[in-house]
DNA sequence: CTGTTAGCGCTTTCAC
DNA sequence: GTGAAAGCGCTAACAG
């Protein structure tokens, strides 16, 4: 009656003895042990997961061999790989990630942390960063800092302690210290910074040409004819504030204007204080004529604040943001921005990532940027 | 020399052998077995994660009772779980969430799959989730399913594969099988759909008033003078889509108003077609006044071509979304829109995916909308 | 109060 | 080719 799945002998087969409650047979013909899949009663075993060890008392092999087959090692009888595959099918197994984990130490999870995703621009970077990790069989774990140093710091803990694989930051705008990365370090998880880098680890990072960026966006301010020209920028700690605010002054003393400080603001980025400062610029003895900010929602900002307050956008007032926010195409009159590739960029960072998990040499990515003119800032053609 | 750190007892320690190359330690007073805690070389040690097994060890003694040290059991010997937690904090001691999720079979995590997080609405409403979740000691992993099917089916299979503890599921615009999540269920593992829940599914799940909100939309165009209105809307096959259908077919009928099926329109929320049926409907021989949009993407959408074509708004055409997108505030003219508390329906999904872990009754959450009139469908007080 | 033992699911020597 | 056994880090009976 039964037969012998690996000799297909029938009349040497004898039972065996039941364990678990279930018949075993032995084959006498080729010595093979084994009990008969019972796949009526399998799938309905609610909670219990299928092992491999089900899989191997259910084809009576020990369950080494049913993890070679399942791991698709050469040295393994190809009768015996398929009884198993079937099985496993069968059964819909699915090996459980958590041994291995533990076995391995790796997680195959990455964690990411952006400062927050209210707006466009982290929401499509980590769009990019899954793309690229998820190919690479990476599962991802994502946290907000809500731009405070307190909760990257926990961020950070939280994702370590949860044994991610590496790493993918973007500071916090109040971040100056650092050492809850150093940890990081010294624990030997890759990390990679994109947009807000870190400037004192030397980790691989992602950023744009802040710099260049940030001097063609106020080169085209001058070029308009703005002449005063305020800079509304994020804390001086971090370096896309520093370099961008270098690209402003640098294009001011290029066409021969001189910076004035009360004119160049760092904020926290908070949409609250952009709104304030926005007030205060405005509300000046001698209010700017153009203001460059870091990004566009602070440019946004602005332009809903000078709009409230009667101010003309673009002839009172020109603006230029950062990042090509939909919302800077959006908005009217629509924002000039410096464009960049926010997808790119988490595409790059987790290229980075899968680099450095490989022991390659660490890299810096720079990706170009490009300035979009729109009706924000365009001076001379409204005048004519 | 050596103090037993049990005891203090000094003269009654003996050297006890070397084990892995340390020395042990006996204390004939109190017959406790002990090494010196090492702890210039063990901060050194690299890669190496500590153990509970390191800290016994240490301390000579065994890992149950470190374990139960660091669990905070109560019978414990004061000295002992004192001696333990400070030598845990010395060495940076971090529990492996691997080895107990492998042994509790639960993970501490929880799996998002939301369509999309280009726009403001489900990131807002992953804030929420994660809000809450966080504060229940798990951590969250998110999928996008790009509103595609095949994506959705291979989200919820990674995310079952990496055993997550719960699932919070908007749904594709595509989906309309469900097998994915009925084996989601069959393995017991917790559900809540929120936004775009499942129709055929037993589950917890979070709602707003969407016939209400649609109904009051209409209601407030039709209020306005407007005449010929147009719904845009997504696949039939989401519950969103139907229920603010019949709002929306509801409010028409009270007020004597005939709807026509070319002015409705069922589509796929990709921007693209969004503006394609823009387009059409504006070039009707007959073109709508008005044009309800499931959500604000789309209302916003339609909007670009309305100003495209030259087609003023709210004169010619007035339009009203639903969500109260940010972006809504900003374009010009602002959008009336349906507003739903983002965040709290966040929240909710995953308040009603805790309670599920803890067999509460399965509930449904229904959340309150408010119509937010604004200049894009402001036609009577323009007309003044 | 503490140590011993077993085991979560899996891979990987090391034998045969 | 296959099985037995060890072990990843931890908790939880079960004994003392």
């Amino acid at each position: 009656m039964v037969s012998c799945p690996k000799c297909n002998e029938v009349s040497a087969v004898q039972k065996a003895g039941i364990v678990r409650g279930k018949q075993r047979y032995c084959c006498k013909s080729c010595d093979f042990h084994f009990t008969l899949p019972d796949l009526t009663t399998a799938p309905q075993t609610k909670r219990h997961q299928v092992t491999i060890v089900d899989i191997a008392e259910e084809l009576g092999i020990s369950k080494s061999t049913v993890s070679r087959a399942l791991r698709g090692h050469t040295d393994i009888h190809a009768g015996t790989r398929q009884m198993v595959l079937d099985l496993a099918q069968q059964l819909e197994y699915q090996p459980n990630p958590l041994a291995n984990a533990l076995l391995k130490s790796k997680t195959n999870t990455v964690g990411i942390i952006v400062p927050e995703f209210r707006h466009y621009f982290f929401p499509a970077t980590i769009i990019g960063a899954q793309e690229v990790l998820s190919a690479a069989g990476y599962n991802v774990m994502i946290c907000q800092s809500d731009e405070s140093y307190e909760t990257e710091v926990a961020n950070v803990k939280a994702l370590m302690s949860s044994r991610v694989d590496g790493l993918l930051v973007s500071l916090s705008s109040q971040t100056n210290n650092f050492d809850h990365f150093r940890a990081v370090q010294r624990r030997d998880v890759p990390l990679v910074f994109f947009n807000r880098v870190c400037p004192e680890l030397d980790t691989p990072q992602v950023v744009v040409e802040d710099y260049a960026g940030a001097f063609a966006a106020v080169e085209h301010l001058i070029e308009q004819g703005y002449r005063r020209i305020a800079h509304l920028t994020g804390p001086s700690t971090l370096q896309v504030s520093h370099l961008r605010l270098q690209g402003y002054l640098d294009a001011l003393q290029k066409h021969g204007l001189v910076p004035e400080n009360e004119l160049i603001i760092h904020y926290d980025l908070t949409p609250e204080k952009a709104r304030i400062y926005a007030n205060y610029l405005l509300s000046l003895p001698q209010p700017p004529d153009a203001i460059f900010a870091l990004n566009d929602p602070t440019a946004i900002e602005i332009m809903l604040v000078a709009k409230a307050r009667g101010v003309k956008i673009p002839q009172e007032l020109g603006v230029v943001g950062f990042s090509n926010d939909p919302m800077s195409a959006i908005i009217e009159p629509p924002l000039t921005t410096v464009a960049q590739p926010v997808h790119e960029i988490g595409r790059q960072a987790a290229q980075l990532l899968l680099e450095q998990m490989n022991d390659a040499p660490p890299r810096r990515a720079v990706l170009t940027t490009q300035l979009l003119v729109r009706g924000s800032s365009q001076l001379e053609r409204q005048k004519k």
